[in-house]
RNA sequence: GGUCAGGUAGCUCAGUGGUUAGAGCUCUCGGUUUACAUCCGAGUGGUCAGAGGUUCGAAUCCUCUCCUGACCACCA
């Protein structure tokens, strides 16, 4: 043996190994032991692996590993997420680097781009699960844009059309009109700014607003129904000078009014703001588009028709001062403004049709699977959020703009305009009045619609017998942030469609962030490579960094130094094991361990105690506790301790030493596969070690 | 405005009713030809945020206060 470990020497052989030998794919015969499943969340097909994915990696990996020891039917199916907007982001990035947009290109010839791209993204992302250690099973390898998972998710589209659950709506969405695409309420920042709030004057009235260049969709004037001041105006119709000229319009009084803010008057636009909208609805009103998808004004406007937003404000701020119509200007006004999470415009609330899911009733049936226990929560603190955002759900707009992704199968008639909707197969006429006159919806999906159904999805496009078998699955293992984006939609969706939860339970774990707390982004420059990581320290070292101090739930301070302090405990091991085998002929194995030894009998009862403590850890997903028990044990106890006293009495300790030793690296084995494994072959040991049998106690 | 999490050694964090509160890193001193300097031994370092309560016993359970962080919300 080498006097050290080399970690970079052996890693790509025995991942080759264990794969080539099928250990990764379960046994699933016969077994009387449950199976363990975990679907695993799909790395998006559009970027390298970051040092967030290498935790979960190592967290999903380590469950995976121990659960196959324990000879049960296990299950890590692997994927990769086409990431609809996400990619196509990224995509016209690099367009634009190369002085191109999307513009240039048809449907066809830009979804073959990205697919190219994300092709080579994905093939890259799964080489560093494998440089990673991943025991995941690559024969039932999934990505979201496969033929067959896309029939299923035509298939439930098709059904909750049919079920009524999905609509074709008229209503306000958040478009970002740079990325030329609407999106749901999840995908809205909100950004704190200053801006001008401008009072101006509306006819007997003086309002406030930060928008004065939404006048011209104005619809209405609203009160609060409880103010005074402007009671004897409720119900009748005003006379308004305006940049346009004179018009009239209607005071509503409505309880969304708040009669502290600005001067209790409010201008009404429906068809330009979300509380507008709603009053709207209320009171019957207009609505009056002003602002198109180009985010320009339109011919509504005026003179301002053609002028974008910001232009627009400035110049409608211009006029109202000269025609004497603005009163004064708050140029300190503090508010929240929605924009782009992806690109950080400002998002502007347009009406438009798209299609939107009722999630009420689904979302009803969730509360009820969770209620009784069917789906639990490993941390009760996300319990209470995934209910929090099941209170807070609104209709969801399932409608993208945009072409990297599934597009969806609904093609509208040009002479009644009814729609038909297909599981997936071209229609050659409407559905009602049989017009041949169709044409297909250009909206994709939006993602979280698709990956919302991946668990039954993946399994029931996997290999014949593996959704009866694995499905609910035993454990989702995903990051907070994706709770309210992916983990309830997939309790949702999956109730739905096959009527059972997706999962049993949910173990949500924490961010990686620097040595300093800090989170981790490109702009701070504080970015850990995991595969750097890899190749300087092991990936040993590195799954123990970013399991190691932190419960699972916990964001987790990760530095390199406690990364190379694991690469010196995978080094000790190394050596524990090459003391071991130096002055021995292991094949004098001596089975018997009756020994009277003092020292002997102390580390035999070192290691159960250890044994159970892993043990328990791991059930109780605390690989955090497991790591720390193990690293004690064997450094301090087993090798400062023990190891140290058996050099006087080499020979009568070697059958102890020896099993101790074989006990420790099935025990490390989950979290340390790689060395541990290594170890095993100089052992000489026939059988692998990853599907050796966990220890007892 | 609402919700959630956290405050334990210099730093990052474990520990949730039971000896004298722990680990890693850091720091100080000493050692080491003989498995490993990617090493070994010894040591420094804590009013467990604060106050009150429950208990034979509280870092741990309850109440209040202070501080930090995150998220949500239709602040015109």
């Amino acid at each position: 043996m080498e006097k050290v470990f080399n970690s970079s020497a052996v890693e790509a052989k025995i991942y080759e190994k264990w794969e080539r030998s099928g250990a990764f794919q379960p046994k699933k015969p016969k077994s009387p032991k449950q199976p363990f499943c975990i679907i695993m969340p799909p790395p998006n097909a559009n970027e390298d692996l970051h040092i967030g994915h290498a935790r979960f990696v190592a967290v999903e990996d380590i469950l995976t590993r121990y659960h196959r020891m324990k000879g049960e039917p296990t299950l890590w199916l692997p994927g990769a997420d086409h990431a609809g907007i996400e990619t196509q982001y990224v995509f016209e990035k690099k367009l634009k680097d190369e002085g191109k947009s999307r513009f240039d290109f048809d449907r066809e010839t830009l979804y073959q781009m990205i697919w190219d791209y994300s092709m080579e993204k994905k093939s890259r992302m799964e080489s560093q699960l494998r440089a990673l250690g991943a025991s995941c099973d690559w024969t039932r390898n999934k990505f979201t844009l496969d033929p067959a998972i896309i029939k299923i998710v035509y298939r439930t589209f098709k059904k909750l059309f049919e079920d009524e659950l999905v609509y074709r709506g008229n209503r306000l969405v958040n478009y970002c009109t740079h990325c030329g695409t609407a999106y749901s309420n999840l995908e809205v920042d909100h950004v704190e700014r200053t801006d001008p709030l401008y009072f101006m004057k509306y006819g007997p009235f003086t309002l406030a607003t930060v928008r004065p260049e939404t006048k011209f969709g104005d619809t209405a004037v609203a009160v609060n129904p409880k103010d005074k001041r402007y009671v004897e105006w409720v119900g009748k119709e005003i006379e308004v000078k305006g940049l346009l000229g004179k018009f009239k319009i209607k005071v509503i009084a409505d309880g969304a009014v708040d009669p502290e803010f600005g001067t209790g008057v409010v201008k009404v636009t429906p068809a330009h703001d979300s509380v507008d909208w709603e009053m709207g609805r209320r009171h019957n009103l207009e609505v009056k588009q002003v602002i198109g998808l180009d985010g320009r004004l339109n011919e509504k406007a005026g003179r301002y028709q053609g002028l974008t937003v910001k232009e627009a404000r400035r110049m409608v701020a211009e006029d109202l001062q000269k025609a004497g119509l603005l009163e004064k200007v708050d140029e300190n006004y503090r508010h929240s403004v929605a924009v782009c999470y992806r690109c950080k415009s400002v998002i502007e609330p347009l009406p438009m049709e798209q299609w939107f899911l009722k999630v009420v009733p689904l979302v009803k049936k969730a509360l009820v699977a969770m209620g009784k226990g069917e789906v639990k929560f490993t941390a009760k603190r996300f319990d209470k959020i995934a209910r929090h955002w099941y209170a807070n759900l609104y209709d969801w707009n399932i409608s993208r703009q945009i072409v990297w992704g599934i597009r969806i199968p609904a093609w509208k008639c040009g002479k009644c305009g009814e729609w038909t909707i297909t599981a997936g197969e071209t229609p050659d006429r409407c559905s009602k009045c049989k017009s041949k006159e169709i044409t297909q919806d250009s909206d994709t999906f939006d993602t979280w619609f698709s990956s919302g159904q991946w668990p039954f999805a993946t399994l029931q496009t996997s290999q014949k017998g593996d959704f009866e078998f694995f499905y609910p699955t035993s454990l989702m293992e995903t990051a907070y942030d994706i709770i309210p984006f992916w983990v309830i939609r997939m309790i949702m969706l999956g109730l739905y469609e096959t009527g059972k939860v997706p999962f049993r339970e949910v173990l949500i774990h924490g961010l990686v962030r620097d040595k300093e707390g800090q989170k981790i982004s490109k702009s701070k420059g504080n970015v850990i490579d995991p595969l750097v990581m890899v190749e300087r320290y092991g990936a040993d070292a590195l799954r123990m960094g970013v399991v190691w101090g932190a419960k699972v739930e916990s964001d987790i301070a990760l530095s390199e130094e406690n990364i190379r302090g694991q690469r010196n405990f995978a080094n000790k091991i190394w050596n524990v094991a090459r003391f071991v085998l130096m002055e021995t002929n292991l094949k004098s194995k001596i089975l018997n361990l009756k020994s009277k030894n003092k020292d002997d009998q102390w580390i035999l009862k070192e290691i159960k105690t250890t044994i159970e403590k892993v043990t328990k850890a791991l059930d109780t997903y605390r690989p955090n506790e497991a790591v720390e028990e193990l690293y004690e044990f064997v450094w301090h106890r087993f090798a400062d301790i023990y190891l140290e006293k058996t050099k006087s009495r080499r020979a009568e300790a070697q059958p102890t030493l020896e099993l101790v030793l074989k006990e420790s690296l099935k025990l490390l084995h989950p979290f340390m596969p790689f060395v541990t494994e290594a170890i095993w072959e100089e052992l000489g040991e026939k059988e692998m070690l990853i599907t050796s049998p966990w220890p007892k106690a």
